[in-house]
DNA sequence: TGTACATCAGTGAACGCGCGTTCACTGATGTAC
DNA sequence: TGTACATCAGTGAACGCGCGTTCACTGATGTAC
């Protein structure tokens, strides 16, 4: 059952983003490795055909979720297919309750900050270089110099922590839910 | 073996605060009943004489946290005994290193909020229950009215997403995970 | 108040299950000649 | 270009370990009389 080179490669790819959907929507250690085989349509035993430990599947599929996300943000922002959109809409966009409840996991920055505090470096290096690119796309946007920097630092905590407390709340109080990301939302887009 | 009234009700409170302190530090999924049992000086099969299962001991240990910190923040910011405490004295302290590295694992609503999100209901609740009370003591501070609760949304908001981002890279990016705080608490104070 | 029995917080072993990882095997693809 | 062999992406079963939970047992405390 060998296959092609080109149709392995493209098997491993598609382990890493559903792996990568998955681990964002459940949490890295609520999704097992063989879950994520399943879901790709194969069966547990040839995963270590492709990635040495689940650990290095848990890079890359943070390494690929920021890759989609942060293109998206930028393109969104930068390249003027929708001239209107600018900062304050990517905040309305990410503190609503479709993308507190996106199917696809959303941003990996707020779904998985807290797994990557708990893993190793590996890990959290992929972590590292996504939150870079989210704050270096945010902080062009205001101008781009040290303070620039600095507010889209605390722009950026505020969507991420109203994210997750609103992901917190919303099975047992779904109204504390909603009024976390319209607050933050107004205060947030006055501000900046 | 049977013990007193009073002294099994006090082992099974030194078991709830001892698992309070532990799922903070390492994430509820990351600590095992018989974890928390040996940490109490106990072993684990007498844990099921106090709770009906790890949730319900889950759910307790998240309300016991936040009735110590947020009755420590209402005692600083309210009580007087320190008059120059003010809510961007608390930022500060909220948002600095050794709150990030704290061994008892500090404000359960930044080490939690993901844990709690995964979790069923009854946790939840408790989770709620602790975000509201933390809520309305800032919101106090901020004026009392509508607009103070928006601000107290955002801020806090912006509080638990710095604080878990500065987590999340702390291992592979000690200068980022301080900048983080740094920049979130001078864009936060300036802000309030 | 004293006595006999029920209760129950402990102990330590065990169960059942899920998970990360390994392994023997298969057969089509790659490759050395 | 053809052929013989090595490679390797799959399959499916198994291993080893940890975890939540259960259970039989112990013996001091509570309690009914």
């Amino acid at each position: 059952m060998r296959l092609t080179k080109e149709q392995a490669e493209q098997n491993r790819q598609l382990i890493v983003e559903t792996a990568s959907r998955m681990f964002r929507l459940h949490g890295m250690e609520n999704v097992a490795v063989a879950d994520v085989m399943k879901e790709s349509g194969f069966t547990h035993g040839g995963f270590y055909n492709h990635f040495n430990s689940k650990d290095e599947l848990a890079a890359e599929a943070i390494a690929s979720a920021f890759d989609i996300e942060a293109g998206n943000l930028s393109e969104t922002l930068a390249c003027g297919k929708y001239p209107q959109e600018s900062l304050s809409s990517f905040v309305a966009r990410y503190l609503s309750p479709p993308h507190r409840d996106a199917k696809s996991g959303g941003c990996p920055a707020s779904a998985l900050a807290v797994d990557a505090a708990r893993y190793g470096k590996p890990v959290q290096t992929a972590f590292v270089k996504g939150i870079e690119t989210y704050l270096d796309i945010i902080a062009a946007q205001l101008g781009g110099d040290e303070e620039a920097r600095q507010q889209a630092i605390a722009l950026f905590s505020g969507l991420v922590g109203a994210m997750m407390l609103s992901r917190a709340v919303k099975k047992s109080d779904p109204i504390l839910s909603d009024e976390l990301l319209s607050s933050a939302r107004k205060i947030l887009k006055l501000k900046n």
